[in-house]
DNA sequence: TTTATATTATGAGCATGCTCATATTAAAAC
DNA sequence: GTTTTAATATGAGCATGCTCATAATATAAA
Protein backbone atom coordinates (compact mmCIF):
# COMPACT_ATOMS: atom_id res chain seq x y z
CA UNK A 1 0.00 0.00 0.00
CA UNK A 2 1.83 3.23 -1.41
CA UNK A 3 0.61 6.83 -1.33
CA UNK A 4 -2.58 6.57 -3.92
CA UNK A 5 -3.39 10.00 -3.19
CA UNK A 6 -6.65 10.54 -4.48
CA UNK A 7 -8.26 7.69 -3.07
CA UNK A 8 -6.81 9.47 0.48
CA UNK A 9 -8.74 12.59 0.11
CA UNK A 10 -12.09 10.21 -1.57
CA UNK A 11 -11.31 8.86 1.70
CA UNK A 12 -11.52 11.76 3.63
CA UNK A 13 -13.97 13.14 1.93
CA UNK A 14 -16.38 10.54 2.41
CA UNK A 15 -15.36 10.74 6.35
CA UNK A 16 -16.34 14.50 5.82
CA UNK A 17 -19.84 13.50 4.43
CA UNK A 18 -20.80 11.10 6.76
CA UNK A 19 -20.09 12.87 9.46
CA UNK A 20 -22.23 15.78 8.08
CA UNK A 21 -25.52 13.34 7.81
CA UNK A 22 -24.71 11.82 11.00
CA UNK A 23 -24.14 15.43 13.01
CA UNK A 24 -27.54 17.24 11.48
CA UNK A 25 -29.72 13.59 11.82
CA UNK A 26 -28.16 11.99 15.20
CA UNK A 27 -26.42 15.46 17.14
CA UNK A 28 -23.02 15.51 18.25
CA UNK A 29 -22.97 13.40 21.27
CA UNK A 30 -25.59 10.76 20.03
CA UNK A 31 -22.97 10.63 17.06
CA UNK A 32 -20.02 8.33 17.73
CA UNK A 33 -16.60 7.49 16.00
CA UNK A 34 -17.61 4.45 14.98
CA UNK A 35 -21.28 5.33 13.71
CA UNK A 36 -19.03 7.60 11.16
CA UNK A 37 -16.10 5.17 10.34
CA UNK A 38 -19.60 2.67 9.21
CA UNK A 39 -21.03 5.52 7.38
CA UNK A 40 -17.64 5.99 5.18
CA UNK A 41 -16.96 2.77 4.73
CA UNK A 42 -13.92 2.42 6.87
CA UNK A 43 -12.96 0.76 10.10
CA UNK A 44 -12.87 3.03 12.86
CA UNK A 45 -9.22 2.64 13.90
CA UNK A 46 -8.54 3.80 9.64
CA UNK A 47 -11.23 6.83 11.36
CA UNK A 48 -7.97 8.28 13.37
CA UNK A 49 -5.75 8.03 10.30
CA UNK A 50 -7.27 10.67 8.87
CA UNK A 51 -8.52 12.86 11.91
CA UNK A 52 -7.11 13.20 15.24
CA UNK A 53 -10.36 13.50 17.16
CA UNK A 54 -13.83 13.52 16.77
CA UNK A 55 -13.74 17.21 17.71
CA UNK A 56 -11.37 17.71 14.81
CA UNK A 57 -14.07 16.52 12.10
CA UNK A 58 -15.95 19.04 13.09
CA UNK A 59 -13.51 21.92 12.93
CA UNK A 60 -12.64 20.92 9.86
CA UNK A 61 -16.53 21.08 8.90
CA UNK A 62 -16.64 24.33 10.80
CA UNK A 63 -13.39 25.80 9.53
CA UNK A 64 -14.04 25.45 5.93
CA UNK A 65 -17.63 27.42 6.13
CA UNK A 66 -15.85 29.87 7.51
CA UNK A 67 -12.84 29.95 4.95
CA UNK A 68 -15.61 30.04 2.04
CA UNK A 69 -17.74 32.86 4.51
CA UNK A 70 -13.91 35.17 4.24
CA UNK A 71 -13.57 34.10 0.64
CA UNK A 72 -16.64 35.56 -0.58
CA UNK A 73 -16.42 38.20 1.57
CA UNK A 74 -12.79 39.96 0.55
CA UNK A 75 -14.28 38.13 -2.90
CA UNK A 76 -17.11 40.57 -3.58
CA UNK A 77 -15.27 43.11 -2.28
CA UNK A 78 -17.81 43.59 0.53
CA UNK A 79 -15.39 46.04 2.40
CA UNK A 80 -16.72 49.40 1.75
CA UNK A 81 -18.89 50.56 5.06
CA UNK A 82 -17.57 51.18 8.07
CA UNK A 83 -15.81 49.87 10.59
CA UNK A 84 -18.65 48.18 12.09
CA UNK A 85 -20.67 47.68 9.16
CA UNK A 86 -17.65 45.32 7.35
CA UNK A 87 -17.15 43.40 11.35
CA UNK A 88 -20.33 42.47 10.73
CA UNK A 89 -20.35 41.49 7.03
CA UNK A 90 -18.13 39.08 7.97
CA UNK A 91 -19.67 37.26 10.96
CA UNK A 92 -22.99 37.30 9.52
CA UNK A 93 -22.14 35.74 6.42
CA UNK A 94 -19.49 32.98 8.53
CA UNK A 95 -23.39 32.44 10.58
CA UNK A 96 -24.68 32.08 6.44
CA UNK A 97 -22.63 29.45 5.92
CA UNK A 98 -22.58 27.60 8.96
CA UNK A 99 -26.15 27.67 9.68
CA UNK A 100 -27.23 24.32 8.17
CA UNK A 101 -24.76 23.11 11.29
CA UNK A 102 -26.30 25.15 13.51
CA UNK A 103 -28.31 22.47 15.35
CA UNK A 104 -25.37 20.83 16.34
CA UNK A 105 -22.78 23.23 16.67
CA UNK A 106 -23.16 24.74 20.36
CA UNK A 107 -22.56 21.13 22.01
CA UNK A 108 -20.06 20.56 19.25
CA UNK A 109 -17.85 23.86 19.30
CA UNK A 110 -18.22 23.76 23.07
CA UNK A 111 -15.16 21.51 23.41
CA UNK A 112 -13.74 23.28 20.23
CA UNK A 113 -13.11 26.46 20.92
CA UNK A 114 -14.65 27.06 24.30
CA UNK A 115 -12.46 30.75 25.43
CA UNK A 116 -11.76 28.46 28.79
CA UNK A 117 -10.16 25.87 26.76
CA UNK A 118 -6.20 26.85 26.77
CA UNK A 119 -5.74 27.53 23.00
CA UNK A 120 -2.86 25.43 22.07
CA UNK A 121 -1.65 25.47 18.38
CA UNK A 122 -2.58 21.51 18.20
CA UNK A 123 -6.22 22.45 19.85
CA UNK A 124 -8.35 21.86 16.78
CA UNK A 125 -10.27 25.40 16.83
CA UNK A 126 -7.12 27.28 17.60
CA UNK A 127 -6.48 27.85 13.70
CA UNK A 128 -10.18 28.67 13.25
CA UNK A 129 -9.34 31.27 16.04
CA UNK A 130 -6.01 32.84 14.31
CA UNK A 131 -7.52 32.79 10.67
CA UNK A 132 -10.14 34.90 11.95
CA UNK A 133 -8.41 37.06 14.32
CA UNK A 134 -6.01 37.85 11.36
CA UNK A 135 -8.62 38.67 9.49
CA UNK A 136 -10.47 40.91 11.60
CA UNK A 137 -6.77 42.84 12.47
CA UNK A 138 -7.12 43.65 8.39
CA UNK A 139 -9.94 44.70 8.32
CA UNK A 140 -9.25 47.00 11.31
CA UNK A 141 -5.98 48.51 9.82
CA UNK A 142 -7.89 48.86 6.57
CA UNK A 143 -9.92 51.63 8.33
CA UNK A 144 -7.06 53.58 9.43
CA UNK A 145 -7.04 51.91 13.38
CA UNK A 146 -3.40 51.32 14.25
CA UNK A 147 -3.14 47.49 14.25
CA UNK A 148 -4.94 46.29 17.56
CA UNK A 149 -2.16 43.99 18.74
CA UNK A 150 -2.66 44.58 22.20
CA UNK A 151 -3.51 41.27 23.71
CA UNK A 152 -6.62 42.40 25.89
CA UNK A 153 -8.02 44.10 22.52
CA UNK A 154 -8.13 41.06 20.47
CA UNK A 155 -8.65 38.82 23.91
CA UNK A 156 -11.73 40.61 24.12
CA UNK A 157 -12.85 40.44 20.25
CA UNK A 158 -13.06 37.36 20.26
CA UNK A 159 -14.94 36.98 23.87
CA UNK A 160 -17.56 39.09 22.08
CA UNK A 161 -17.24 37.37 19.32
CA UNK A 162 -17.69 33.76 20.94
CA UNK A 163 -20.79 35.28 23.07
CA UNK A 164 -22.20 36.25 19.75
CA UNK A 165 -21.60 32.76 18.28
CA UNK A 166 -23.25 31.28 21.21
CA UNK A 167 -26.53 33.07 21.43
CA UNK A 168 -26.74 32.36 17.28
CA UNK A 169 -26.82 28.66 17.83
CA UNK A 170 -29.26 28.74 20.08
CA UNK A 171 -31.48 31.71 18.90
CA UNK A 172 -34.61 30.88 17.56
CA UNK A 173 -36.12 34.55 17.39
CA UNK A 174 -37.55 34.54 13.87
CA UNK A 175 -35.06 35.61 11.55
CA UNK A 176 -32.42 35.49 14.71
CA UNK A 177 -33.07 38.95 14.91
CA UNK A 178 -32.15 38.76 18.45
CA UNK A 179 -28.53 37.90 17.29
CA UNK A 180 -28.75 40.90 15.19
CA UNK A 181 -29.06 43.19 18.17
CA UNK A 182 -26.81 41.36 20.41
CA UNK A 183 -23.77 41.26 17.60
CA UNK A 184 -24.81 45.05 17.02
CA UNK A 185 -24.27 45.93 20.56
CA UNK A 186 -21.18 44.02 20.73
CA UNK A 187 -19.54 45.29 17.68
CA UNK A 188 -20.13 48.96 18.98
CA UNK A 189 -18.84 48.03 22.09
CA UNK A 190 -15.82 46.45 20.05
CA UNK A 191 -15.12 49.32 17.93
CA UNK A 192 -15.44 51.78 20.85
CA UNK A 193 -12.78 49.88 22.61
CA UNK A 194 -10.51 50.56 20.11
CA UNK A 195 -10.33 54.26 21.04
CA UNK A 196 -10.49 53.72 24.44
CA UNK A 197 -7.71 51.32 25.05
CA UNK A 198 -7.01 50.74 28.99
CA UNK A 199 -4.24 53.05 30.01
CA UNK A 200 -1.85 50.48 30.86
CA UNK A 201 -1.06 49.33 27.53
CA UNK A 202 -1.51 52.46 25.49
CA UNK A 203 -2.24 51.98 21.52
CA UNK A 204 -4.75 52.87 19.04
CA UNK A 205 -5.67 55.91 20.46
CA UNK A 206 -4.83 58.53 17.59
CA UNK A 207 -7.52 58.08 14.15
CA UNK A 208 -10.62 57.79 15.94
CA UNK A 209 -12.03 59.54 13.44
CA UNK A 210 -14.71 57.18 12.82
CA UNK A 211 -16.28 58.08 16.49
CA UNK B 1 -30.41 1.32 56.30
CA UNK B 2 -31.97 4.49 57.01
CA UNK B 3 -31.05 8.48 56.80
CA UNK B 4 -28.26 8.82 59.03
CA UNK B 5 -28.35 12.40 58.05
CA UNK B 6 -24.87 13.63 59.45
CA UNK B 7 -23.24 10.37 58.09
CA UNK B 8 -24.47 11.65 54.08
CA UNK B 9 -23.25 14.97 54.88
CA UNK B 10 -19.93 13.31 56.25
CA UNK B 11 -19.40 11.26 53.34
CA UNK B 12 -20.54 13.89 50.98
CA UNK B 13 -17.84 16.03 52.96
CA UNK B 14 -15.20 13.47 52.57
CA UNK B 15 -15.99 13.39 48.78
CA UNK B 16 -15.32 16.81 47.79
CA UNK B 17 -12.10 16.60 49.87
CA UNK B 18 -11.21 13.55 47.99
CA UNK B 19 -11.83 15.36 45.10
CA UNK B 20 -9.69 18.45 45.52
CA UNK B 21 -6.83 16.91 46.82
CA UNK B 22 -6.86 14.93 43.35
CA UNK B 23 -8.15 17.74 40.76
CA UNK B 24 -4.97 19.87 42.50
CA UNK B 25 -2.56 16.98 42.34
CA UNK B 26 -3.49 15.77 39.20
CA UNK B 27 -5.54 17.92 37.76
CA UNK B 28 -9.16 17.44 36.17
CA UNK B 29 -8.49 15.16 32.80
CA UNK B 30 -6.25 12.80 34.97
CA UNK B 31 -8.91 12.32 37.86
CA UNK B 32 -10.71 9.47 37.57
CA UNK B 33 -13.96 9.47 39.10
CA UNK B 34 -12.83 5.74 40.21
CA UNK B 35 -9.64 7.74 42.19
CA UNK B 36 -12.02 10.10 43.59
CA UNK B 37 -14.35 6.66 45.17
CA UNK B 38 -11.28 5.40 46.34
CA UNK B 39 -9.76 8.75 48.08
CA UNK B 40 -13.02 9.14 49.85
CA UNK B 41 -13.42 5.24 51.20
CA UNK B 42 -16.51 4.47 48.91
CA UNK B 43 -17.28 2.18 46.07
CA UNK B 44 -17.35 3.86 42.70
CA UNK B 45 -21.34 3.69 42.06
CA UNK B 46 -21.86 5.44 45.53
CA UNK B 47 -19.82 8.51 44.19
CA UNK B 48 -22.99 8.59 41.78
CA UNK B 49 -25.44 8.94 44.64
CA UNK B 50 -24.01 12.04 45.73
CA UNK B 51 -22.84 13.78 42.91
CA UNK B 52 -24.87 13.45 39.35
CA UNK B 53 -21.72 13.98 37.12
CA UNK B 54 -17.75 14.64 37.66
CA UNK B 55 -18.28 18.13 36.69
CA UNK B 56 -20.81 18.78 39.26
CA UNK B 57 -18.38 18.15 42.31
CA UNK B 58 -16.47 20.66 40.21
CA UNK B 59 -19.25 22.89 40.31
CA UNK B 60 -19.86 22.30 43.78
CA UNK B 61 -16.46 23.44 45.06
CA UNK B 62 -16.21 26.08 42.45
CA UNK B 63 -19.93 27.31 43.50
CA UNK B 64 -19.46 27.12 47.45
CA UNK B 65 -16.13 29.08 46.59
CA UNK B 66 -18.30 31.97 44.77
CA UNK B 67 -20.94 32.49 47.32
CA UNK B 68 -18.69 32.85 49.76
CA UNK B 69 -16.38 35.57 48.12
CA UNK B 70 -20.74 36.84 47.90
CA UNK B 71 -21.17 36.36 51.40
CA UNK B 72 -17.65 38.42 52.39
CA UNK B 73 -18.61 41.29 49.82
CA UNK B 74 -22.00 42.23 51.01
CA UNK B 75 -21.26 41.24 54.81
CA UNK B 76 -17.55 43.49 54.47
CA UNK B 77 -20.48 46.29 52.85
CA UNK B 78 -18.03 46.48 50.40
CA UNK B 79 -20.70 48.24 47.72
CA UNK B 80 -19.41 51.41 48.47
CA UNK B 81 -17.29 52.71 45.53
CA UNK B 82 -18.94 53.43 41.96
CA UNK B 83 -20.90 50.89 39.83
CA UNK B 84 -17.60 49.84 37.91
CA UNK B 85 -15.64 49.47 41.46
CA UNK B 86 -17.87 47.37 43.37
CA UNK B 87 -18.33 45.32 40.23
CA UNK B 88 -14.36 45.27 39.81
CA UNK B 89 -14.25 44.05 43.58
CA UNK B 90 -16.91 41.39 43.75
CA UNK B 91 -15.28 39.70 40.77
CA UNK B 92 -12.13 40.03 42.11
CA UNK B 93 -12.78 38.65 45.30
CA UNK B 94 -14.43 35.55 43.51
CA UNK B 95 -10.91 35.13 41.91
CA UNK B 96 -8.89 35.17 45.21
CA UNK B 97 -11.31 32.84 46.84
CA UNK B 98 -10.88 30.34 43.58
CA UNK B 99 -7.37 30.79 43.71
CA UNK B 100 -5.99 27.73 45.47
CA UNK B 101 -8.27 25.97 42.11
CA UNK B 102 -7.15 27.91 39.28
CA UNK B 103 -4.67 25.31 37.96
CA UNK B 104 -7.27 22.52 37.32
CA UNK B 105 -10.53 25.31 36.57
CA UNK B 106 -10.31 25.79 32.72
CA UNK B 107 -10.25 22.45 31.71
CA UNK B 108 -13.00 21.48 34.27
CA UNK B 109 -14.88 25.10 33.71
CA UNK B 110 -15.01 24.08 30.29
CA UNK B 111 -17.61 21.22 30.35
CA UNK B 112 -19.56 23.41 33.35
CA UNK B 113 -20.56 26.97 32.08
CA UNK B 114 -18.90 27.03 28.38
CA UNK B 115 -20.86 30.16 26.80
CA UNK B 116 -21.56 27.39 24.15
CA UNK B 117 -23.17 24.87 26.36
CA UNK B 118 -26.98 25.43 26.20
CA UNK B 119 -27.15 26.56 29.68
CA UNK B 120 -30.00 24.27 30.65
CA UNK B 121 -31.76 24.20 34.70
CA UNK B 122 -30.12 20.92 35.25
CA UNK B 123 -26.52 21.54 34.30
CA UNK B 124 -24.28 22.11 36.84
CA UNK B 125 -22.87 25.56 35.78
CA UNK B 126 -26.12 27.10 35.45
CA UNK B 127 -27.17 27.43 39.32
CA UNK B 128 -23.56 29.57 39.08
CA UNK B 129 -24.27 31.75 36.31
CA UNK B 130 -27.68 32.27 37.83
CA UNK B 131 -26.67 33.51 41.50
CA UNK B 132 -23.66 35.55 39.85
CA UNK B 133 -25.97 37.51 37.43
CA UNK B 134 -28.38 38.34 40.40
CA UNK B 135 -26.11 39.59 42.59
CA UNK B 136 -25.12 41.62 40.03
CA UNK B 137 -28.30 43.23 38.73
CA UNK B 138 -28.33 43.67 42.48
CA UNK B 139 -25.47 45.99 42.66
CA UNK B 140 -26.22 47.60 38.92
CA UNK B 141 -29.66 48.70 40.64
CA UNK B 142 -28.18 50.05 43.56
CA UNK B 143 -26.49 52.10 41.83
CA UNK B 144 -29.30 53.68 40.65
CA UNK B 145 -29.51 52.24 36.78
CA UNK B 146 -32.52 50.76 36.06
CA UNK B 147 -33.09 46.76 36.29
CA UNK B 148 -31.00 45.63 33.41
CA UNK B 149 -32.88 42.97 32.58
CA UNK B 150 -32.87 43.16 28.92
CA UNK B 151 -31.39 39.62 27.68
CA UNK B 152 -28.69 41.32 25.31
CA UNK B 153 -27.41 43.44 28.23
CA UNK B 154 -26.74 40.48 30.73
CA UNK B 155 -25.94 38.27 27.77
CA UNK B 156 -23.15 40.54 27.47
CA UNK B 157 -22.12 40.70 31.10
CA UNK B 158 -21.60 36.84 31.34
CA UNK B 159 -20.03 37.01 27.70
CA UNK B 160 -17.58 39.48 29.39
CA UNK B 161 -17.31 37.99 32.82
CA UNK B 162 -16.68 34.61 31.09
CA UNK B 163 -13.88 36.14 28.58
CA UNK B 164 -11.83 37.57 31.89
CA UNK B 165 -12.77 34.39 34.32
CA UNK B 166 -11.08 32.58 31.38
CA UNK B 167 -8.28 34.78 30.78
CA UNK B 168 -7.59 34.72 34.68
CA UNK B 169 -7.42 31.31 34.81
CA UNK B 170 -4.46 31.28 32.03
CA UNK B 171 -2.83 34.20 33.30
CA UNK B 172 0.76 33.71 34.32
CA UNK B 173 1.72 37.78 34.47
CA UNK B 174 2.88 39.11 37.77
CA UNK B 175 -0.17 39.58 39.84
CA UNK B 176 -1.92 38.74 37.27
CA UNK B 177 -1.90 42.65 36.15
CA UNK B 178 -2.63 41.12 32.51
CA UNK B 179 -6.43 39.93 34.22
CA UNK B 180 -6.58 43.33 36.04
CA UNK B 181 -6.25 45.23 32.89
CA UNK B 182 -8.81 43.11 30.65
CA UNK B 183 -11.07 43.20 33.89
CA UNK B 184 -10.87 46.95 33.99
CA UNK B 185 -11.62 47.30 30.27
CA UNK B 186 -14.18 44.71 30.31
CA UNK B 187 -16.10 46.72 33.08
CA UNK B 188 -15.85 49.95 31.48
CA UNK B 189 -17.26 48.44 28.04
CA UNK B 190 -20.13 46.93 30.27
CA UNK B 191 -20.93 50.12 32.54
CA UNK B 192 -20.73 52.15 29.31
CA UNK B 193 -23.19 49.78 27.65
CA UNK B 194 -25.70 50.40 30.00
CA UNK B 195 -26.02 53.88 29.19
CA UNK B 196 -25.98 52.81 25.68
CA UNK B 197 -28.82 50.04 24.86
CA UNK B 198 -29.39 49.45 21.35
CA UNK B 199 -32.10 50.74 19.80
CA UNK B 200 -34.28 47.68 19.67
CA UNK B 201 -34.34 47.02 23.30
CA UNK B 202 -34.86 50.46 24.53
CA UNK B 203 -34.10 50.96 28.31
CA UNK B 204 -31.63 51.67 30.78
CA UNK B 205 -31.63 55.38 29.37
CA UNK B 206 -31.80 57.79 31.93
CA UNK B 207 -30.25 57.93 35.40
CA UNK B 208 -26.80 57.91 33.93
CA UNK B 209 -25.33 60.36 35.66
CA UNK B 210 -22.37 58.11 36.92
CA UNK B 211 -21.04 58.23 33.31
C1' DT C 1 7.69 -12.70 -11.94
C1' DT C 2 9.04 -12.71 -7.39
C1' DT C 3 10.54 -10.59 -3.34
C1' DA C 4 11.06 -6.65 -0.33
C1' DT C 5 9.41 -2.41 1.62
C1' DA C 6 6.85 1.29 2.99
C1' DT C 7 2.25 2.66 3.95
C1' DT C 8 -2.37 2.23 5.01
C1' DA C 9 -6.37 -0.57 7.02
C1' DT C 10 -8.18 -3.27 10.69
C1' DG C 11 -10.57 -4.44 14.87
C1' DA C 12 -9.57 -6.22 19.41
C1' DG C 13 -8.69 -3.82 23.41
C1' DC C 14 -8.04 -0.04 26.91
C1' DA C 15 -9.62 3.78 29.98
C1' DT C 16 -13.19 6.11 31.94
C1' DG C 17 -17.71 8.30 32.96
C1' DC C 18 -21.73 6.48 34.35
C1' DT C 19 -25.77 2.77 35.17
C1' DC C 20 -28.26 -0.75 37.36
C1' DA C 21 -29.46 -5.19 39.41
C1' DT C 22 -28.27 -6.90 43.65
C1' DA C 23 -26.56 -6.96 48.34
C1' DT C 24 -26.42 -4.69 52.69
C1' DT C 25 -28.05 -2.56 56.68
C1' DA C 26 -30.31 0.86 59.94
C1' DA C 27 -34.51 1.81 61.75
C1' DA C 28 -39.62 0.82 62.19
C1' DA C 29 -43.28 -2.53 63.16
C1' DC C 30 -44.62 -6.27 65.61
C1' DG D 1 -35.94 -9.98 69.85
C1' DT D 2 -37.58 -10.85 65.22
C1' DT D 3 -39.28 -9.44 61.02
C1' DT D 4 -40.22 -6.09 57.61
C1' DT D 5 -39.11 -2.17 55.00
C1' DA D 6 -36.94 1.36 52.78
C1' DA D 7 -32.82 3.74 52.05
C1' DT D 8 -28.07 3.25 50.79
C1' DA D 9 -23.75 0.82 49.11
C1' DT D 10 -21.62 -2.04 45.75
C1' DG D 11 -19.06 -3.39 41.73
C1' DA D 12 -19.80 -5.81 37.42
C1' DG D 13 -20.89 -3.99 33.17
C1' DC D 14 -21.96 -0.74 29.27
C1' DA D 15 -20.84 2.87 25.75
C1' DT D 16 -17.58 5.38 23.54
C1' DG D 17 -13.34 7.95 22.24
C1' DC D 18 -9.13 6.48 21.03
C1' DT D 19 -4.66 3.19 20.62
C1' DC D 20 -1.76 -0.21 18.85
C1' DA D 21 -0.07 -4.69 17.33
C1' DT D 22 -0.99 -7.00 13.30
C1' DA D 23 -2.70 -7.82 8.66
C1' DA D 24 -3.11 -6.41 4.07
C1' DT D 25 -1.52 -4.36 -0.14
C1' DA D 26 0.34 -1.18 -3.65
C1' DT D 27 4.65 0.01 -5.47
C1' DA D 28 9.79 -0.58 -5.93
C1' DA D 29 13.67 -3.63 -6.36
C1' DA D 30 15.69 -7.88 -7.91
Amino acid sequence: MRITAEAKTETRQRILQAATRLFKAEGWHETTTRGIAVGAGIATGTLFNYFPTKEAIAAELIGSALRRARESFSGEGDANGCLEADLFSLIWRGFLNLREFRAFLAPAAETIFSPLARSSPESPGDAIRVDHLEHVEEIVRLHGFPAPRSAVTMQLYWTLYLGVFAFWAADDSPGQEDTLALLDHSLKLFVASLSTIPVSTQEGRKSNEHY
